[in-house]
DNA sequence: TCAAAAGTGTTCAATGTACACCCATGC
DNA sequence: GCATGGGTGTACATTGAACACTTTTGA
């Protein structure tokens, strides 16, 4: 950011964007058999957070949601859902990230500049494909935009260790009732990386057998054809996702117990 | 509200309540086999809304929920639910709600003011006992505050039409993992109130034998051990909800399916 | 021919669903 | 007695969980 695009974004930010609100997004993706999220290392600030802003002023939060995702990872049409509305007057973003502000701008904002005031956050999370993400963006306060394992995650700023705590939570409810996979696996896929994508979302481990039974059962599978050849050992069959049935099941709910 | 009070309220409100915030809230009774939601009558509108309000600025959204709600009840200890934050720009609560102060007590909002600016509106819904809320205050721009059957509601302003729908779902979807009845229910009750309360919220009707199995299987209830007498027929068993039984079930989940 | 992974089938238990039957009470 | 609603039992279908068996492939 030039420097005085920058005063501009301090003086007059709160005139194009709505003040007191901003959001969040956790950005789920499935590598290596890994649950692994998107995050930013700040340049200021000993730490990392979920990849966030404001909503412009005449700007549904769902559409800038997808607009700030679009700027981080390039992707459109991401799968995403609003979760929680995180507002404890305790959060300490606000008085952290102008901090960071000044710090990397050699700038003074104040005190009762907009940045500086108290922020609800409404907390989205998003499932996309990871190996359609090449190359995360980081924004002009951080350094750099990387998936990190979920279990290995590293030091949080703010409240996000709560709001990705939450945002799993409310995926692995999602997952009972609705079906998750369109958005995380690649086009085609094998049963056991879809049973796998499963057990690293609940955090458990499912019988190969009727977890097989199972899926099929809910008809929103179709064998593609093909098989991977090559591979050693029996080559397993290639399923991708009936679009058509997997939007009713979205839409309708399924049970996966 | 006094004139005074009021203009202090347009000139200084921004300064302690948080601007462009709002909270509202579905509260849900239940009388007479029937669901029951609060609602207020607008003066100078033509409509009725959700109780609502702002947050204060240091204040937890929960806490302001929490607050609002004693002043519309005069309850304290409200189950609470946060389910999910509207933000369409296009939510018009702004303007029509400004147009009645200016209209109720003859003045003029300027244009830029606080009151007139987008609003993003976290929405909670609430479980109460009907017969505990037997005087409902309305607020200064209100002229009722009243219980409606959720099948014969009113004409909603802004767009708490889209939010008692939504409010609805959450509760139907909380209802399937997790107990309800206690804030809903007088103490004591019998196993029809019971059956009828789920069978509305559910919008359908149940067997009376494998209700009465599956939550008496549940381990949440607890016979009083008296029995209405008086009535035609044979009495019905008086049940309560074991508190600490019923906590437990909160917290972990159960499977109404 | 053997190991490894895929695909299929079978059994048993738990749960859900439908419905029948008896019991208690006031008229 | 009998209508009405409360309380209980049973039979059957559906589903889930555990696990054994067969098939296919490359080494």
């Amino acid at each position: 950011m030039q420097s005085q695009d920058l005063q501009h974004f301090i003086d007059h930010g709160h005139q194009v964007y709505l003040p007191h609100v901003s959001i969040d997004c956790a950005v789920f993706g499935f590598h290596e058999n890994e649950l692994k999220i998107l995050l930013l290392k700040w340049k200021h600030l000993n730490g990392w957070s979920l990849p966030g802003g404001y909503i412009l002023r005449t700007e549904h939060a769902d559409v800038a949601a997808h607009r700030l995702l679009k700027q981080r990872t390039g992707l459109d049409q991401v799968f995403l859902q609003q979760y929680h509305t995180f507002s404890g007057p305790g959060r300490n973003k606000i008085q952290d990230s102008s901090r960071a502000i000044e710090t990397n701008y050699h700038v003074v904002i104040p005190e009762d500049n907009w940045l500086k005031e108290r922020v609800v956050s409404i907390g989205y999370y998003a499932l996309v494909e990871y190996s359609k993400v090449t190359n995360p963006q980081p924004d002009a306060l951080t350094e750099t935009c990387a998936w990190c394992d979920i279990h290995e995650l590293p030091t949080l700023l703010f409240d996000h260790q709560e709001m990705i705590s939450e945002a799993l939570k409310a995926l692995r409810a999602q997952l009972i009732h609705h079906p998750v996979g369109l958005n995380l696996l690649p086009k085609e896929f094998t049963m056991l990386e879809l049973q796998r994508l499963y057990e690293t979302i609940l955090d458990t481990t499912l019988d190969r057998a009727n977890f097989r039974k199972k899926l099929l059962g809910l008809k929103i599978l179709k064998k593609t054809g093909e098989r991977p050849s090559g591979k050693a050992h029996k080559t397993p069959h290639l399923y991708s996702f009936d679009k058509r049935q997997y939007a009713k099941a979205l839409k309708n709910g399924i049970s996966f117990s």
